[in-house]
DNA sequence: GATTGTTTATCTACTAGTTGGTAGGTAAAA
DNA sequence: TTTTACCTACCAACTAGTAGATAAACAATC
């Protein structure tokens, strides 16, 4: 991938994350990174096909951070806690979102391969924190667990939640309050 | 207040909350509404003084909608019961958000204004829902509680995530799956 | 009751700027 | 000689917003 066009995906996440898919253009990009805003074309012949990249590369690295975590992290509870964090810290001091909650909004301008990247992201998201939870269950670092995939029904919107009350607060202790009880029970 | 300017309000709502505010344009507003677009600007003389009185509406009818719970539901698990029907309710079948869920997106082209309608929204309905959670305390109705702002700081967020996952699947069944652990604990 | 002025609520017609996207050219690298 | 990666110069459609006209409703005065 040259680099001009891991620049535009680069501009584009951060625009999207920050203002929401119908809230940059290409003219926004195109001064971002430096050339014409015609050119962008060249790279992504529609915003729909750069919009499917976007997720597409947002969802491939995410999965990648979870595979990190696995091999850092041996209990169910270590994990948990670094996705929590990896989430807090994507917020940027509460001036973005992940691309899937800031995508979520403008559902109806997306392609549908788009919402299908978004409905993948998810999926192996929950997969990968119902993991965590069977296997705090197992390891016994997490109390109370009855049903792991309930769990991670309830984590991943808490998670997406509490992002959207610090982006709108613009204060990243309002992530950290509604995840308060969260972390209690995870300490 | 005329019932232009209501079905303006009307009009305006719907499609923010299914599109997002840089969703829509007066040329919608004008088609839904019947009128021609240069007489909105008679009503709402700028796109922001809109976004403000659609958000004060908003907040201004869900706290009614509170009080009305809070004389028809007696325990505290009755009234948080009934907040989460409302939420899903909301949804219609998946098409549309919570307005404040909505602006939320949007968050850097909305007038300071606006911004403070939402933030008089969340602090109303977290300071709501945490009353209820601590009448559930004192009443019984609701098992484990400790802190009961921390619940409700908790409880908000799940909310609007779980209607975020709605919205993307296009599904009821997703806010459903959501909020089953909460559920479960206020049965 | 008729006349007058004011307000209300709308209209047509327009503006300047932005949107995603296209056509066709160019210079350099493979 | 073909491909890559960009460019200038467009386009039609759409954006929020403005200017000024109009017709009806209302209120005050003659």
């Amino acid at each position: 991938m040259s680099d001009t066009k891991t620049a535009l995906l680069d501009s584009a996440e951060r625009a999207a994350r920050r203002f929401g898919f119908d809230g940059f253009s290409y003219a926004d990009l195109a001064q971002d990174v430096g050339i014409r805003k015609a050119s962008i074309h060249y790279h992504f012949p529609s915003k729909a096909s750069l919009s499917v990249a976007m997720m597409r590369r947002y969802r491939e690295t995410f999965v990648g951070v979870c595979a990190q975590i696995e091999s850092a992290e041996e209990t169910g509870v270590g994990r948990l806690r670094a996705l929590i964090s990896q989430y807090e810290s994507a917020l940027e001091n509460g001036t973005c979102l992940c691309l899937c909650v800031a995508l979520s909004n403008s559902r109806d301008s997306l392609c549908a391969e788009t919402l299908d990247q978004m409905a993948q992201f998810r999926a192996a998201m929950m997969e990968w924190i119902g993991g965590a939870f069977a296997l705090g269950q197992q390891d016994g670092s997490i109390a109370g667990v009855v049903d792991a995939a309930k769990e991670a029904a309830a984590m991943l919107p808490l998670l997406e939640g509490a992002q959207l009350a610090a982006r709108v607060s613009g204060d990243i202790a309002a992530f950290r309050t509604a995840t308060a009880l969260l972390q209690d029970r995870l300490s």
